[in-house]
DNA sequence: GCAATTAGCACCTTTTGAGTGCGCTTTGGA
DNA sequence: TCCAAAGCGCACTCAAAAGGTGCTAATTGC
């Protein structure tokens, strides 16, 4: 169903709680004050953000995440590729070459399906979105003038 | 995961084939005699995209389908529309505001969280890439130079 | 009338997504 | 020194979505 997963949200949500801190050390706990997320889930979704190198980790008693990069070198192919995994880009799926028999492996393939083209778009689009322009217009609004949530 | 489905894969393929045949019945057999796809599947596409008025559909023994409207005014949103269902854009769905009550039914929202602008970008995308742009280049490489499937 | 085709519905199976259980490790502070 | 708060890792369940198939009409050209 082309659309985001939850996961996906939850990790552009807690990116952009990271980018609107400047640096400063955030915990789950505090993007969950933030925005009414489940919080484990979401502890799983920055681990994974740290595996892929987008957030950097501070454990102890104080610790928390930090963004490991400005909001300008983060883009939407980043946090996508990170949380639901890569698209099949690099091997041609075009049915057609595959009933031909062949193809998988083959680096370069001159026929190119409508599909794999859309998809390529798709992904034009999302390397091109950073997570600068996500933050910086209008999400400022009374974000903090919001009570906590409980301790789900 | 954030991509096209089968239905919306097989639905391009088929409305390429019609294209192609530029106003000329197709049935989902010689669709499915040029791509090597599940001839049932496809069936339960077509009649979709039937309902969704982007194909006309002659019954009978030389039934078939045909293009409903010219490939320049088919999008891509049309399509992944009419087999995937429209995305949530109407409704607000920002966790901030669903955490402060209410919004669901306001028809403008004045908060738009990051997944909000990301889904209008994605749709943006869908609603500009037309059937045109899909077919007209590099599709028509040794197509009907490829033998028959069996009647899967 | 027969064969080819679309129409409609219901069902099954597999995969994916979302969330949770449970225990471990790290670290700051009382 | 101990404890609470935070992250780490794995595995597991539950529900929903996707993909495909069975079966039975209805339509129409030959």
């Amino acid at each position: 169903m082309l659309q985001l997963t939850k996961r996906t949200e939850y990790g552009l949500l807690a990116l952009v709680h990271l980018a609107d801190r400047e640096g400063a050390v955030a915990s789950v706990r505090e993007i969950c004050e933030r925005f009414p997320l489940p919080k484990r889930t979401v502890a799983e979704v920055l681990k994974d953000l740290q595996h892929a190198g987008l957030v950097d980790s501070i454990r102890g008693s104080s610790g928390g995440y930090t963004l490991a990069r400005a909001p300008e070198q983060v883009t939407l192919g980043d946090v996508v590729r990170a949380l639901e995994g890569a698209p099949p880009l690099t091997t041609c799926e075009s049915p057609i070459v595959l009933k031909g028999g062949g193809c998988e492996v083959q680096p370069m393939c001159p026929i190119k399906s409508p599909i794999q083209r859309v998809r390529e778009r798709l992904w034009q689009m999302l390397e091109h979105t950073t997570l600068r322009s996500l933050v910086s217009k209008g999400s400022h609004v009374s974000l903090g003038a919001l009570g906590a949530v409980e301790s789900n």
